[in-house]
RNA sequence: GCCCGGGUGGCGGAAUUGGUAGACGCAACGGACUUAAAAUCCGUUAUCCGAAAGGGUGUGCGGGUUCAAGUCCCGCCCCGGGCACCA
């Protein structure tokens, strides 16, 4: 009588046999090739879900197949400890932010202990530890003194009601979430770390980056957005100051047939003193969120302010508008409008009835209506005087030479992406190490008075932070002058922690540096595995942190991820699993009824890494109903003794048939697992080679050698998606030392040697027939075959065989 | 609005470099076992016509390239992610 499976003590065991063999510590030993294999930190919400359970079993089946290839595999975990979440639930429940994160953490650890997965918890990292954070305290007070930090004012979204500063996520159709109020833009000073300093290098890097998704380069190109153009003034009608603008199109410029501004531009203020209606319209303006797509997609209004610019090459005076899209921290605050060929300026230039200038035309000599339509492609220039006939190369720099001989104006290579703003006005995050000296200004803290603690035990309100109340955290002498200072109490963007903590998992324990020479051996991560959400911002501020870590020589690695791996979401009736829906389903529960492997497995085998998984129950039934037929079928064998080793030599063609089958899946498993990351076509080729097993049921000495060499492989292969069951099972099949020592098995070419080979016959491309060839058969024997086939021979009756076409091994396609 | 993905049976998905569309699994149906149910095992299962052999249609929609298109090109529709203070 063969045991059942019993997943709980199945797992307990093998976890156990991990901790106690700390099989997943590891050291740095430069006689071994390391593999880095990192996901991205969780933030500790307390509760695991499933989007957490992908995500990381996904890494765990990369690390684990590693270590079968024999590399030095390390696997760390820790928390993304910052953030609002906290906050929240300090102001909901009175608990302080740091008990609450502390105690979810605990709670994560454990869950996540229950799943098996491979970490190196020696090295686990929290980032609200004021050992962790004092290192970038230090980072900040180093680019400090480079000049790659500074301060200026920049807009957030302000809730009047509540006093307080809002995240993007906190505005719930333009207003405040709490208090309902409408959001207000306002501005107010705040730090910068310039990353626009290495756009190019950024933006260059790209290309030399195999490992990366396609996808993911071209949403960082485009986020980093340079362009190539002009940069040139307007003279303003009884104005001294110029308007400045840039533009990417100055082969349009004869086409500028009015300006607009910011609301928050000195010209629009200027009018706004003497016109009530103005003034009201600036005011409506800064009624909105700071959000891009809000102002993206808000309607596009606008007012003429009475004051006209000086054309700069005609002379010619074109009115200048005051507008709700234009923003004043981007660019100059200015933009120059050309309603031809550009699709924004022609939509307002409709509604508001202001001219449209046709000054491009199609090369092709295409007569074009611009009233109808915009036209936005390069072309030649029409309309334009003596710029007339040139194409776009041949008219920009004709126009920017212009410019740079007279001095109005210059080339300029431009960039989307701005720097990036690490002030938050909140509480629960890494204090920014800054005093402000009345006399000295903003000096940063001295690296010996480093960390500025964050207090843990506060009282949380819920308008504005706790630390702006709290004299003993902000009075502080200056460290220039020793006058009585105050302390900076903005913290950190969460952002910060996150683009360093994959560095710091190499030396946690480090004191007395950020890094240190055990970074040298493991970095940079061979694998980074999270969401597609973070393609963009967490990426690219890691990017630049691992270039400012650099340049401070504390690393010689420029890129910090080799390979990136960007899973989907997990969905539920075609929605992201939420609370809010109501239509979460709880991993623990399911771990309890099931076991962690059967989740493992459903969650590898129901779609691949980087699509959204629909979840379902029924799924998870079938995944684990595998796992007991894989389980008996083991216990089975094993249960009719030990298996003697495979002699070639006396198989029976069923048998070589299995052989064929056990060593074709090796092949396709390394290349699903190892190349492909296609985990789910990875199982159903293990589930295909066990049905073959059980279909052979062979009991001879030679058919339960190769049952057993197939069983074996099986074992081994599937371990890392579900490791526990296979470490039992291992065992089962009669050895000594664990599974998790164990190497990958070997391809025997020999095995995989065919005789015949079907092809597929098409007649017009279409499927008429199939003909057993041999594998080496010449193409006219291929051909005379096909041609003979019954069912073909009814479709080429009556016509001529115009031609033949052969695809080795694959199909024989008739054309007639 | 802009940038990046995705759309294939009743469902999740497979088809790796343009070469047999639907692997593997779920569900459903039929059968075996059982007093019965569960579990397990065997079989059928894109769709339409046909007794069968076989044939027609079919990968979101409309066009195109090719001997051959789920795969490449052009134009749409719908769904998801990101848009700088959610992480």
């Amino acid at each position: 009588m063969s045991t059942p499976y019993n997943p709980e003590t199945v797992e307990l065991a093998a976890q156990k046999h991990w901790t106690d063999a700390r099989s997943f510590e590891v050291g740095e030993d430069p006689d071994k090739d390391k593999y880095y294999c990192l996901t991205m930190f969780p933030y500790p919400s307390g509760k695991l879900h499933m989007g957490h359970v992908r995500v990381f079993t996904i890494n765990d089946v990369i690390a684990r197949y590693h270590r079968l290839q024999g590399m030095h595999v390390l696997q760390p975990m820790g928390w993304d400890a910052f953030g609002m979440p906290a906050e929240n639930a300090a102001i909901k429940r009175g608990v302080p932010p740091a008990k609450w994160t502390y105690s979810n953490i605990a709670d994560m650890r454990s869950q996540f202990k229950r799943l098996g997965y491979a970490y190196d918890w020696t090295r686990e990292i929290t980032t609200c530890k004021p050992e962790y954070y004092r290192w970038e305290q230090w980072l900040f007070t180093k680019m400090f003194k480079k000049g790659l930090v500074y301060r200026k004012n920049s807009v957030v979204n302000w809730d009047p009601v509540d006093q307080t500063v809002l995240a993007n996520e906190q505005v719930i159709d333009g207003r405040g979430w709490r208090s309902d109020a409408l959001v207000e833009r306002r501005e107010i000073p705040q730090w910068f770390m310039k990353i626009t300093a290495y756009a190019d290098e950024l933006l260059d890097e790209l290309d030399r980056m195999p490992g990366w998704p396609d996808s993911v380069k071209t949403m960082q190109r485009n986020w980093i957005g340079r362009s190539e153009g002009v940069e040139l003034s307007f003279d303003v009608v009884d104005e001294v100051e110029p308007l400045t603008v840039y533009t990417t199109r100055p082969d349009t410029l004869m086409g500028v047939t009015y300006m607009a501004v910011a609301a928050e531009h000195p010209l629009a203020s200027k009018s706004a003193a003497t016109n009530p209606d103005i003034a009201t319209f600036i005011q409506e303006c800064r009624q909105t969120d700071a959000q891009e797509a809000t102002l993206e997609t808000m309607e596009k209004k606008g007012m003429a302010l009475g004051i006209s610019a000086i054309h700069p090459l005609t002379g010619e005076e074109v009115p200048l508008w005051v507008a709700n899209f234009v923003l004043m921290s981007y660019g100059t605050g200015a933009v120059m409008a050309v309603p031809g060929h550009d699709a924004r300026d022609w939509e307002f230039a409709k509604k508001h009835d202001l001219p449209i200038r046709q000054v491009i035309a199609p090369t092709d000599g295409t007569e074009i209506d611009i009233e109808e339509a915009v036209y936005l492609e390069r072309g030649v220039l029409v309309n334009s005087g003596d710029y007339n006939g040139l194409d776009f190369d041949g008219a920009f720099n004709a126009i920017a030479d212009h410019f740079e001989k007279t001095g109005r104006g210059s080339r300029k290579v431009n960039y989307r992406l701005r720097d990036w703003g690490v002030s938050r006005q909140r509480y629960w995050g890494t204090p920014i190490p800054i005093i402000y000296c009345d006399e000295c200004d903003a000096v940063p803290v001295p690296e010996d008075q480093l960390p500025v603690v964050l207090p843990e035990h506060v009282e949380v309100k819920g308008c504005g932070s706790p630390l702006k109340d709290m004299p003993e955290f902000v009075n502080a002498p200056c460290p220039k002058c020793g006058k009585d200072a105050r302390r900076e109490t903005d913290t950190f963007d969460t952002f910060v922690e996150s683009s360093w903590y994959f560095a710091r998992y190499a030396c946690p324990d480090s004191d007395d540096a950020m890094l240190d020479d055990r970074t040298k051996y493991w970095t940079p991560v061979d694998q980074y595995t999270g969401g597609i959400e973070h393609a963009i911002l967490h990426l690219l501020y890691s990017r630049f942190f691992q270039r400012v870590m650099r340049d401070e020589g504390l690393t010689d690695v420029s890129e910090p991820f080799t390979n990136l791996l960007t899973q989907g979401m997990v969905l539920k009736d075609g929605a992201k699993m939420s609370k809010a829906k109501g239509n979460t389903v709880d991993p623990a529960e399911l771990i309890e009824k099931y076991g962690a492997d059967t989740v493992r497995l459903f969650m590898m085998f129901a779609a691949p890494p980087e699509q959204a998984l629909e979840w379902s129950d029924e799924g998870v039934q079938g995944s684990f109903r595998f796992l007991k037929r894989f389980w008996s079928a083991v216990v089975g064998h094993a249960g009719t003794g030990p298996a003697g080793d495979v002699d070639v030599n006396v198989l029976n063609d069923s048998q070589k048939d299995l052989r064929r089958k056990t060593h074709q899946t090796i092949a396709k498993i390394g290349d699903d697992i190892g190349r492909r990351r296609s985990f789910n076509t990875a199982v159903a080729a293990a589930m295909e080679l066990l049905n073959a097993i059980n279909k052979l049921a062979d009991g001879s000495e030679a058919g339960r050698a190769v049952e057993r060499e197939a069983l074996e492989a099986v074992v081994v292969m599937l371990s890392p998606m579900v490791p526990h069951i296979c470490h039992a099972l291992w065992q089962e099949l009669g050895h000594e030392s664990a599974l998790i020592d164990q190497r990958w098995p070997d391809v025997d070419e020999n095995a995989l040697a065919l005789d015949l080979v079907e092809m597929v016959v098409q007649v017009n491309g279409k499927l008429r027939g199939r003909i057993s060839v041999a594998v080496d058969a010449a193409k006219d024997a291929i051909e005379a075959d096909a041609l003979a086939d019954e069912n073909v021979q009814r479709f080429i009756s009556g016509n001529d065989v115009r031609k033949v076409i052969v695809v080795p091994g694959r199909l024989v396609n008739i054309v007639v």
